[in-house]
Order: structure tokens, then sequence, then C-alpha cells
RNA sequence: GGCCCCAUCGUCUAGGGGUUAGGACGCCGGCCUCUCACGCCGGUAACAGGGGUUCGAAUCCCCUUGGGGCUACCA
């Protein structure tokens, strides 16, 4: 019998949570739910220069925004500091670690003169070695005493065993001169302590991880199970930045992406099922393993990202989609704040706009015809299409739509039809002029849908308001 | 610089000794059509280079090259 697994996601709060987070996190949301684990959320905070609340805030709306619900947490590790205490404590006593009282201008210099030297940049030891009474109230940190030769090996699943040589490393600071502790250390304690089964995260901490065994070993924790995914990269190879665009997973929800969408796109990278492309969260959860991710860098691709939010912008029921929608309609200015109108209000002319946006602001800025009472008009449609040459094919148009009880697609066609042919003209050349009175632009759902969202009254008011347009431009 | 990781179309990937190297995005044609789209059909395009191992390497090994990461009192 194996243990539960127990995975966690451990943002630093420094900024906003960016789609390469999002990833790492989705990898060990999926990891735990494929297993059916639990899947902590840890808030690594001990940068307290750093750390911001907002962050926080950000990121847990970032998550939530996703659908990636946490089992635990979010413990901050700002509120565990006596346990660090205690573990640098035991080192301590078992002298696995020392104070060392060297400044950091000392260690800046001896640095420099390291490298000047070709040697190793590496803590020389001069307070391993140090004999004799501790400096009086001098500041001191605490450092790991690290093995001078020998290996380490890492086991990691994805890419097998990872040796590295102890002489590489040096004897790394646990605890700095105000007391708190540094990243390396509290990683190991806050995973011992929780009982993390897994540790998946970012390629970037492959080369932290020895350091990290080696605390394991030293604080007599197990070692859990190493995954490193690789990274994510811009379109010119180099680490995802706002250079890119956006990375923000946030921005993604501004600029009209689904959460899903934006999971089921994170999630092909690195990761795939034979050809499928397109995955509900269940089938997601039920195929993933880490048998089956890649560990090459993987650049993203905002086009196949967009193409995939069409895909489910198709596919979304209406009302769903709705509720992503509202909010982008109020920001768009297309509703006002307070429109008090309801999800399956929203969802109605969603049917025939679905097929045509690829994000939600697009749709949200498609709709405005529908939702808006005023008109924009596009003016060269407006003086190309509406000429006094069409005037009498609307009135015909209007009088026969104001003779339909009942407005019906089909009724609809074949009064279009009828007028086009009367005419001797193409359908194109009816309906475009009445597209433009109906939506204000050239573009728009089916001619026949958006007198059928608009309505008879809506419709017949725009058609007229039209007329008197022509009649009035002589 | 040192150490570590990685390497199939432009991009995401399938493929893990014998394949016409498959799919998806994008791009280019065509069809459909009341606009814009959707959709459908077709096309373009890859095993980084060099050595091995083998009857046979995209696939296994080594080197080179390229990319990325780490090298902090950041995480």
């Amino acid at each position: 019998m194996t243990d539960p697994v127990r995975v966690r996601f451990a943002p630093s709060p420094t900024g906003f949570l960016h789609v390469g987070g999002v990833r790492t996190a989705l990898f060990n949301w999926l990891y735990a739910r494929h297993y059916g684990g639990q899947f902590i959320l840890r808030i690594e905070d001990t940068d307290a220069s750093r750390s911001t609340e907002e962050s926080i805030e950000e990121i847990l709306a970032s998550m939530k925004w996703l659908g990636l619900n946490w089992d635990e947490g979010p413990h901050r590790q700002t509120k565990r500091q006596a346990l660090y205490r205690e573990k640098v404590d035991q080192l301590l006593s078992e002298e696995k670690a020392y104070p060392c009282f060297c400044t950091p201008e000392e260690l800046d210099k001896k640095r420099e003169e390291a490298q000047a030297k070709g040697l190793k940049p590496k803590y020389d030891g001069t307070c391993r070695n140090r004999s004799g009474a501790t400096p009086e109230g001098a500041a001191s940190v605490v450092r790991f005493k690290a093995p001078q030769e020998g290996t380490v090996t890492v086991r990691d699943l994805l890419r097998g065993n990872v040796v590295f040589q102890n002489e590489e490393l040096d004897d790394f600071i646990i605890l700095r001169t105000d007391g708190t502790p540094t990243y390396n250390f509290v990683v190991v304690v806050d995973d011992g302590d929780m009982g993390i089964t897994h540790v998946i995260r970012g390629d970037d901490h492959l080369s932290n991880s020895p350091k990290q065994a080696l605390l394991y070993d030293g604080l007599d924790i197990p070692r859990p199970e190493f995954a490193h995914i690789s990274m994510i990269l811009g379109s010119d190879k180099t680490r995802l930045s706002k250079r890119h665009g956006a990375t923000s997973a946030l921005a993604y929800r501004d600029m009209g992406y689904l959460p899903d969408a934006l999971v089921n796109y994170l999630a092909r990278l690195g990761w795939s099922h034979g050809d499928q492309e397109i995955f509900t969260r269940k089938e997601m959860i039920e195929y993933f393993s880490l048998e089956s991710v890649t560990t090459s860098a993987a650049v993203f691709n905002p086009e196949k990202l967009q193409w995939l939010n069409q895909q489910y912008i198709q596919n979304t029921p209406p009302v769903d989609l709705a509720r992503h929608l509202a909010p982008i309609l109020v920001k768009e200015g297309i509703l006002p704040e307070g429109h008090g109108l309801s999800l399956e209000e929203i969802a109605k002319p969603i049917p025939s706009l679905n097929q045509r946006a690829e994000t939600l602001v697009e749709m949200a800025q498609k709709s405005a015809f529908y939702f808006k009472t005023e008109l924009e008009f596009d003016e060269k449609a407006r003086s190309k299409f509406l000429t006094a040459e069409i005037k009498p094919h609307l009135e015909k148009i209007a009088s026969g739509l104001s003779e339909i009880n009942v407005l019906e697609h089909d009724s609809v066609e074949t009064l279009f039809k009828q007028v086009a042919e009367e005419a001797g003209l193409k359908l194109g050349k009816v309906a475009q002029p009445v597209r433009v009175a109906l939506t204000g632009s050239t573009t728009s759902p089916g001619i026949y849908d958006v007198v059928l969202l608009l309505g008879k009254d809506t419709t017949l008011k725009r058609l007229s308001e039209m007329i008197g347009f022509i009649k009035s431009r002589g």
C-alpha cells in the first residue's frame, strides 16, 4: 500500500500569477486529482521585502478563476517561523550547521576575487573552521554544513537520476541575519512537515535539488519524489516575460479567454495524450500521468491558445458563457453597471455569435447592436449602402415584416428573397443595407438572426429611422 | 566561466530499432455563402551536425553545436 499522494503548489507572492506558474499548479492539481490525493497551496512569503498582500490576493483570485481548487491552505510561511527556528536549532545542536559572522561586503569581495582567479564563487568556509570565542554582538547568519566531497543523487521521476558533485555546492545560508529562514531551507522543512510526497515544480529548481536533498538527509526527513517539468519560453526561446505579451493569468481573463481554454492549452504544453487536443477536465484528470510529460521546454504560442479559446466559445452552453461574458460587456461599456439582466437574457444573442468570436471581448463588441439602444454607425458603410436607390426596398422589407404576426427564420427569409427577386437584385444587395440599418455595421450574424434577435419593434424602428435618414440626406 | 537540464515541421506534439515520420495551431489554395465568420476539402513544412552500436537508426551511446536553468542573507 502506497501513501496517499500529497502535492503542493508554492508560489512566491512577488507579483501576479503568470502562466508558467499556472502550468506548474495545473500539473500538481492534475496529479493530485488523478491519484485521489491532496493538493496543497502554500504561499512562499519568506522574502519580506518582495512579498505583498496584493500578490497573494491575485494568486488566490487566479486559482479560483482557473478552477484549480486546493484541499489545504493557503499556508503562509511567515506564520510558521517557530517551526523553522526549531529546525535550525536542531541542525545547530547536531553540528550540521554553524553560525557565520562574515559580512555581505566581505563575501562579495571574496566572490569577486575568486571569480577573477577563475575559481568557483562559493563560500570559502571561514566560519566553518572558526575556532575560539564568538565575536560579541556581531550579526550572524546560519549556514548549513554541506559535505565537501562525494556526490548527491537526485532521483527525478521525469529525468532519472541526476548526479551532482558535492564540491560544486557550498555551505549555503539557511537563516538570515534578521532571523528569517531562506528558501531552500523552508521548502524542505515545509514539504517535510506537510507530508508532501511528490514535488512537481519547474525545471529552474532542479539545480536547487541537491541542496535540498542534503537538507532532507540532515534533518532526517525522508526525501519526496521529485519531478521537474520544463519551463515555458517566449517566441524567441528566452524565458517567458512581459516582452512576449501577456503572462498574467488574470490578463487572459480580461482579454476574454475562458479558464477552461487556458487550462487546456497549458496542459498540452509538455503533456499529451495521443493526438487529442481538446480535453474536458475529467478527461485530463483521467489521462494525466508523468509518463506522458515531456522534458523539453515549450514555446508559448498565443495563436493556438486563441484557437482553443474559440473552440471553447463554440461549445460552451450559452448560459454558462454568459456568466463570463457579463463582466466583459460592462467593462467594454456595452452594458451599464447594474444593468440587471439575467444570464438567460445575456445568453440570447450568444448562439448567433459563438461561431464568430475568438474571445469574449470580441463577442462583447459584436453583440453591441443587440444590447445597446443607441446604434453606433460605421459612417462609410452607411453612406455606401443606404442610398436613395435602396430606400424602396427597405420600405418593402419594413412593411413586409410588419405584416408577419410572429417572426420566424423561414418567414423572414421568404420575405427577403421575395423582395430581392422582385427588385431583380441579388440577395446580398438587399441584405447588406438592412444589416447596416439594423446593426450599424457591415458585419454581423446572419441577417435573419439579427431580425429575430432584435424583434419586430426594434427592427421596424431601426428601419424607419434609416429610411428617414436617407430622406433627410436627400 | 563552472555545474545541471533539454533537442522531430515556424510552434505544440505523436512516434522509444524496420512508418509513405502521424495529428494540431499558423500559413496558402478551393468549396459553402446575405456580410463577417463557422464548417468542409486540399497543400506547405521536421528528425540540429558528426561519429559510433546494429542487417537496419528519428528512436540506443559518445562528441560538437544550439537553447534553457542554477551559480544571492530571491523564490
